[in-house]
DNA sequence: CTTGTCGTGTCAGAAGGCTGACATGCTGAC
DNA sequence: GTCAGCATGTCAGCCTTCTGACACGACAAG
């Protein structure tokens, strides 16, 4: 990896070797992943986290801004403008008042669902493209160690 | 994963599962590991940016510009100013004119040294709790997977 | 009942990253 | 030699996300 400077001039720096880090492979696997999902849909309009929020909406319906927020890895805040935007295009819609405490369930409209719909047919097939070469065992290997690394990195001590 | 919402309440949509999709396991462990090299780094006053072009040029010193973004999964844009801020701290060097062409080979600073020196433990110290629970096979295992994963994504079809 | 704690929605400001664009300097094809 | 293509550094503007802060409602402990 990391093919960029034809002189490895290694020093006598005993830091974190970027060539073996597990984490440095993480987030070039999550950058590629990313970028990979802005591209196939950015000609559909959407954002990835846009696209997030839908796909969450769509498979737990009733879900709140805070549970959005958590769900696709933004504050809450950030996920506020992000459903203001989508209520206005009237892809998604809230209660104008809580019915309890000051939790606002969210639901997909048709329109949203119709917009989601085209937009996982492209999800899919980069989830698909970034699979290939990997056999089920293997995948069923990945899924336990990226839990076993979440919840790892979520216990604080 | 994602207790988000105690009704699953399944509709008949049949987009992509995020309880089940590597994809979106892969980016909650990414961003599971950047909020904690986040607080890790915070004391510090760095960023993880901030921590990642440093760590570059300590591994692989005369990095250019556009080398560092590449390696640090930003872009020109973004690592020119986080450049310049470096080399106005007095971590970086870089020289006023190019050699050769327009590329600015960056060196660290015996000052810029000395920051890496105690970001990296503090870096190093996350990696390992990551780790944790991970046998060295597993480890090896998900370095395959990852790299792999990588490669499929970055092959345009 | 009161009080403290927690989670929530929201506003305002700031920081970081990105896209678009330009001039410059290598490199290879013709 | 010339010219097209490509990579680089840099400027400007925009957009997304984040941090900080506030008020409100639910809930459990006292």
């Amino acid at each position: 990896m990391l093919t960029l400077c034809q002189t490895p001039d290694m020093n006598a720096y005993g830091g974190v070797d970027l060539d073996t880090s597990l984490g440095y492979l993480l987030k070039q696997a999550s950058s590629a992943l990313r970028s990979a999902m802005e591209a196939a849909l950015r000609p559909l309009g959407m954002s990835v986290t846009h696209y997030s929020c839908l796909e969450l909406l769509a498979q737990r319906p009733g879900l709140s801004n805070s549970e959005l927020a958590r769900g696709a890895f933004v504050t809450r805040q950030s996920m506020n403008v992000l459903l203001r935007a989508l209520e206005k295009d009237g892809d998604v819609t809230r209660p104008a008042q809580a019915a309890v405490g000051k939790v606002l369930p969210a639901h997909l409209t048709p329109r949203g669902r119709r917009r989601l719909e085209t937009a996982s047919v492209a999800v899919r097939g980069v989830e698909l493209r970034m699979l290939r070469g990997l056999t089920p065992a293997m995948q069923s290997q990945a899924s336990g160690i990226l839990r076993t690394m979440v919840r790892s990195l979520s216990e604080e001590d």
